[in-house]
DNA sequence: TAGAAGCAGATTTTT
DNA sequence: TCTGCTTCTA
């Protein structure tokens, strides 16, 4: 029991021994949020609660993963079940795999993913922006409105058309045996409403539930849980409201401010002793959440000292601020610090590129967080759309994908006579090929009914030996299809084929690790993984400030800190969660926080000039005097480099229509050249 | 059917 | 400015 207290403050204990009853931790950043969680699992199983009935629910599968790992590290003897510990979202899976014959499908259902939720609906061709289709569905879906409901309800003409669309999309998911990832929650959620009996036999089963990030829980996450909670109310939720940057996304702040109203005699404890920060990187962060009137109070106080001041600069444009940062990042190098100690971070994507050009220019390696996902990526989609028709042949919406990759000839055209004849018949479009030969064959040249043909054998006897043969399959695919090959004639196809062969030593590596399981198991469990992560990879991190959340860095770089970016502005806008954005981003900085803006920004196709965030003046970076800012503009007798004309000394200063004029000697031709087309040297 | 050229649209995105 | 999608042509 040691083990577990030792290195635990007096409310992070209290957080652990509290083990009955409705219990809210509001934890500040870095104040050991994952520590009391993993303790609190392993002090439950040291006093004897079997582990099967503890469960515990994350939204990502890295915080899973590490939670799991670090649980286990404070149990010396060995268990024989670890208690479950997944994402919702796998909750939601598991739950399903036991329960979805309640309403009335089969457990063999496909998981897909947003992409191919994207590529489902339009082909219903609506005529009105897919984005708005995609959320509207979801909302619906995550409000538990049924299709019918939906489009009695609708009054304007564009919902009704979406309320139809709904059903259409609905109609086909049950037809595919297909779920999308609201369905994880709100078909689990359906058959608990729906069946009493298997609502308090699951909730007898989880008599101790604890939930990670609540502040990102939405509405149905909320309500699953109070059906797993029917019988008891042994739930302890951890969050920080201060922290809640998903409310665009549906998570609702509401769970997390209104806890203690919803489940009666809750225990609340603050954890606001943070671990992780200099005190001046605290104060500004603690300086500008408290602008936010819905929130918990609560003010983190630091135990590392005061530290570095946290600096502001600013520069002309974006290539300056470019160009400084990597200067001020190859510093940090040649005094000995270590590339993954060092991020940089943005509120929009769109401000990556000036970054990564800088840092390329300054030859400092980075990574990208964020952008396309290692499971999003065409070419691998490619080949879990084969893996999925050879685990499950009629499944059309992966058939699709994969008939006519490597190209075989087989257009839109004729595939659209295979949905058209499959269709009419009621059958999936690969029983149409084996059993109505007759019917399509008079429909399409030799070539390509001979072609359908082979492709459909191929992969039927590659589906016929699919687990027996499971460790030579991604071989079998690759010689019988050619996927690799293929990207392999494309142009620029490095990195595709990369992932290509990645992806096939991932399979690999699965078939070994666990011989067991079957090609449907390895199938469920990647369409639930998010993203591989390249953590040992020595290298800056880059990336947006959503996706930094959970990690730390001892030095940081906020970049874009300019009124309309951060906070970005526009019809929508919630100024709190801007603010609270602001307040992850800094919190994420350990020693050292710089944070940047620019007068100018290139941005969709025109320079726009900027002036600075406000969050700067409401953190008391900026105040009557500027005594942290470094200007970084032009000034007379600078040297500067121009692409063409090579570098000069900058002669005069002028402003103009908003952007700076510089005049410049060239080697003895003066130039009249704008700011923004030179570099400082 | 497949590649080339033209045109709108461009926040954040744990699953 | 750049990307991704639709339309056009061989």
């Amino acid at each position: 029991m040691d083990k577990i207290f030792d290195s635990l403050n007096q409310d992070q204990i209290e957080v652990v021994k509290q083990i009955d009853g409705p219990i809210l931790v509001l934890a500040g950043a870095g104040s050991g949020k994952t520590k009391t969680i993993t303790s609190r699992v392993a002090y439950l199983i040291k006093n004897g609660i079997p582990p099967s009935s503890i469960l515990t629910l994350t939204f990502t599968n890295k915080a899973a993963s590490e939670m799991r790992s670090r649980a286990l590290s404070l149990i010396d003897n060995d268990i024989l079940h670890f208690p479950l510990l997944c994402t919702f979202h796998k909750f939601g899976l598991l739950f399903l795999k036991h329960h979805i014959q309640y309403i009335n499908r089969s457990n063999n259902f496909v998981i897909i993913d947003s992409d191919d939720k994207k590529r489902i609906i339009k082909s219903f061709e609506p005529d009105l922006p897919l984005p708005l289709v995609m959320s509207e569905i979801s909302k619906y879906k995550n409000n538990l409105i049924e299709p019918d409901d939906a489009i009695n309800s609708a009054r304007l003409l564009n919902y009704k058309k979406i309320a139809t669309i709904y059903k259409k999309y609905e109609e086909y998911l049950a037809q595919n045996n297909l779920v999308d990832f609201d369905d994880l929650l709100a078909l689990p959620y359906k058959i608990l409403e729906e069946n009493e009996e298997v609502a308090i036999q699951t909730s007898q089963r989880y008599q101790y539930i604890m939930v990670d990030e609540y502040q990102d829980t939405n509405d149905l996450q909320f309500k699953l849980l109070k059906k797993l909670t029917h019988t008891h109310q042994n739930l302890c939720v951890v969050g920080d409201d201060d922290q809640s940057i998903y409310g665009w996304r549906g998570a609702n702040i509401k769970n997390i401010l209104d806890f203690d109203k919803e489940f009666e005699d809750t225990k609340v404890v603050k954890l606001e002793i943070n671990y992780r920060s200099t005190n001046n990187i605290l104060n500004i962060a603690n300086e500008l959440i408290s602008h936010n009137r819905n929130r918990h109070k609560k003010l983190l106080k630091g135990i590392i000292g005061e530290g570095k001041d946290v600096e502001l600069i600013s520069h002309e444009n974006e290539m300056a601020e470019a160009d400084t940062i990597a200067k001020r990042i190859k510093e940090l190098l040649d005094s000995g610090e270590n590339l993954n100690d060092i991020a940089i971070l943005y509120r929009i994507n769109s401000l990556s590129r000036s970054i990564e050009d800088g840092l390329n220019k300054a030859a400092i390696p980075y990574k990208m967080v964020g952008g396309v996902k290692f499971y999003e990526r065409a070419e691998i989609k490619d080949i879990i759309s084969y893996l999925r028709v050879i685990a499950n042949p009629n499944d059309d919406f992966s058939l699709k994908r994969v008939i006519n990759k490597p190209k075989r000839g087989i257009g839109k055209a004729t595939i659209d006579k295979l949905i058209y004849g499959s269709s009419s018949h009621n059958c999936s479009i690969i029983e149409y090929i084996k059993l109505y030969k007759d019917e399509y064959k008079k429909l399409l040249s030799s070539k390509v009914y001979k072609t359908i043909n082979s492709f459909t054998q191929d992969i039927e006897k590659l589906s016929k030996q699919k687990d027996k043969n499971i460790e030579t399959l991604i071989d079998d695919i690759e010689d019988i299809f050619g996927i690799k090959t293929y990207y392999q004639m494309l142009p620029d196809s490095q990195d595709r084929v990369a992932n290509i062969e990645e992806f096939y030593g991932l399979f690999r590596d699965f078939v070994i690790q666990y011989p067991d399981r079957t090609l449907d198991e390895f199938l469920n469990d990647i369409s639930l993984q998010s993203d591989q992560d390249q953590l040992d990879e020595r290298s800056v991190s880059v990336m947006s400030i959503h996706a930094s959340k959970g990690l730390e860095f001892k030095h940081l770089f906020v970049i874009g800190l300019e009124e309309g970016f951060f906070p970005l502005l526009g019809d929508g806008t919630d100024l709190e969660e801007e603010r609270r954005l602001g307040y992850v981003a800094f919190t994420r900085a350990k020693r050292e926080l710089v944070l940047s803006y620019s007068n100018s920004r290139f941005y969709k196709g025109k320079r726009a000039r900027l002036t600075k965030s406000r969050f700067l003046s409401e953190s008391g970076i900026v105040k009557g005097s500027l005594k942290l800012e470094r200007k970084s503009s032009y000034k007379k007798g600078m040297l500067v480099k121009h692409k063409i004309f090579g570098i000069g000394r900058v002669i005069e200063v002028s402003k103009i229509k908003g952007d700076t004029k510089l005049k410049i000697n060239f080697g003895g031709t003066y130039r009249d050249i704008l700011s923004s087309f030179v570099e400082r040297v």
